[in-house]
RNA sequence: GGGGCGUUAGCUCAGAGGUAGAGCAUUCGGCUUUUAACCGACUGGUCGUAGGUUCGAUCCCUACACGCCCCA
């Protein structure tokens, strides 16, 4: 660190490392001796019942550490509060009450430096349990200074670039990524309940597929290779479920080459899981159960509060076909023309929408839906019956084969899960790798490649199976009330900071 | 890609074509039960970057960067 630099720096930092300076001087300023036995929260349960002359009574000596909050001084006592992993608990310091220049030199320390003090329990007179510290540690200097106490970190940019300080200063935010950790835990032991066996699956894969999207692309050096970061992992899994593990599911990330928004990551988390011997009627009420049961487990009630509105995961969900819900936000739409291409293509173009020559009449449904119904799904709503066009892992439905055996689950208008019976007939997934590859050839750089392993797989026989993919992000979301994704993502991608 | 809004002290925010403000934090002093502790004094800024208009720009204009929101 050059003088210039330090010139250069903020005077609250030199000042800190001023402080610094003087700490390597009276020894090791970064110890790693320090040891405790107990943590904030567990202390303020424990002791919950116990009154100040319970405690002095039972004298209980506990050694904690953790970054200083609040540093209050009155002379010749203090208080303090340190924060670790479980929440807060007050230390006062007494110059009478320490060793001798221990109070003078914590007379220095800063709000954010990382402390470690040990004591006996007691209460002030507004009843907060308190530590009267006998011993007190500077531990590790912070030489940065923290937000502002009261107003915390309200920046946006800083939250989502310094997450570290984000953490540190605002609950609200560690709660959010607490209720993410217990989602996860939530659907592994729903799961795992149920025989489901997790698995990994390639995130570098040499060919596209599993959904429509456009995928990142890398290269191999040694091998002097192509790969794409997949899009899903839906192909893989599904080679299991031939491979006879019959109930497998996979929470991990898919990457996207798309534009970054509110609802979108290019990298963001999926679960996926894949069941043999059942069908999409099965997932809808694993679906329901898993909501259900989510929400009382995690929240405590089954009402969930997002963003000014409530959703009731008690009560059954709703369910339409992709051609009802068109027609109920549509009413004047002609009934029996919905699978007519020129007529759906017109009011495409009243709508606004652009239409492809390759557009079929299912696709043309798919960008009514989109445009007119899904933002207006504000409960919880399945909708079924995807047309096969836009379905190419999809089984077609054996009454109405424009159809397939599929739903979406939308809450709040944002697709939460995507899932359907697996087209296990190899014969027919090769038509419609063929249709997608012509897609491809006609310039939708979004259409899948052909998986001539995928079908081998499939001729070796792949027993009746629905699988579904849920996006957890977007759960946590509504668990948190998080307006964007951001939110609930540790280290959400951002364009580069400019370092000068 | 298009549109709107934003960027001022470490943090949270005011502000106005005439040379920059508050609270908290920092620094110094006081205070042995505080709770956004309190009392007193001080300190702190190339007003996102680069151009332009102007006697004068942090303010007006243009471009760019970054962020937020909406749309595609």
């Amino acid at each position: 660190m050059s003088n210039d630099q330090t010139a250069d720096e903020s005077k609250l930092i030199a000042e800190r490392r001023r402080k610094l300076a003087e700490l390597r001087q009276q020894g090791n300023a970064y110890p790693n001796d320090v040891r405790r036995n107990a943590l904030a929260e567990e202390l303020q349960l424990t002791f919950e019942d116990h009154d100040d002359e319970r405690l002095k009574q039972e004298n209980i000596v506990v050694a904690v550490a953790g970054r200083m909050m609040v540093k209050r001084v009155m002379g010749k006592a203090s208080f303090i509060k340190l924060q670790d992993r479980s929440g807060q608990i007050q230390v006062r310091l007494e110059r009478d009450h320490l060793p001798d220049g221990v109070y003078q030199g914590f007379k220095k320390w800063d709000v954010g430096d990382i402390v470690a003090a040990q004591g006996a329990l007691f209460r002030t007179k507004t009843g907060e349990l308190t530590i009267l510290a006998d011993e007190v540690r500077l531990v590790t200097k912070s030489l940065r200074p923290l937000p502002e106490k009261f107003h915390g970190l309200a920046d946006q940019e800083t939250r989502y670039r310094q997450r570290y300080v984000d953490l540190i200063v605002n609950e609200q935010s560690r709660n959010v990524f607490r209720t993410r950790s217990a989602v996860v835990a939530y659907i592994r032991a729903f799961l795992d309940a149920q025989d489901f066996l997790e698995v990994e699956t390639p995130m570098m894969q040499t060919t596209q597929g599993g959904a429509v999207a456009r995928p990142f692309t890398t290269h191999h050096n040694a091998l002097d290779m192509s790969l794409y970061l997949r899009i899903a992992p839906e192909l893989n899994l599904k080679r299991l479920i031939v491979g006879g593990l019959e109930r497998v599911y996979e929470i991990n990330r898919n990457f996207r080459n798309e534009g970054v928004s509110t609802q979108h990551n290019p990298e963001f988390t999926m679960l996926e899981l894949y069941r043999a011997y059942a069908d999409y009627e099965d997932l809808i009420e694993m679906v329901e159960a898993l909501m259900h049961g989510m929400a009382d487990s995690i929240l405590g009630t089954s009402k969930v509060n997002y963003q000014g509105e409530e959703f009731d995961f008690s009560q059954p969900f709703e369910r339409y076909t992709v051609e009802e819900i068109i027609r109920r936000f549509n009413p004047e739409l002609d009934e029996g023309k919905l699978r007519d291409r020129e007529y759906l293509a017109g009011i495409c173009a009243e709508l606004g929408i652009p239409v492809k020559e390759s557009y079929g009449a299912g696709k043309l449904q798919i960008e009514i839906f989109d445009k007119t119904c899904e933002n207006n799904l504000r409960k919880p709503t399945f909708i079924t019956q995807y047309p096969t066009e836009v379905s190419p892992l999809s089984r077609r439905n054996d009454d109405d084969p424009f159809v397939t055996d599929r739903f979406e689950f939308f809450i709040a208008g944002r697709e939460i899960a995507n899932g359907f019976s697996e087209l296990n007939d190899p014969e027919d997934q090769a038509e419609r790798f063929n249709a997608q590859v012509a897609d491809r050839e006609s310039g939708d750089d979004e259409a899948m490649a052909f998986d001539h392993d995928y079908i081998r797989a499939l001729e070796y026989g792949m027993p009746p199976t629905a699988g579904i993919g849920i996006g957890i992000d977007r759960l946590v979301m509504l668990l948190t009330d998080s307006a964007s994704i951001r939110d609930v993502l540790l280290f959400p991608h951002m364009r580069p900071e400019v370092f000068d």
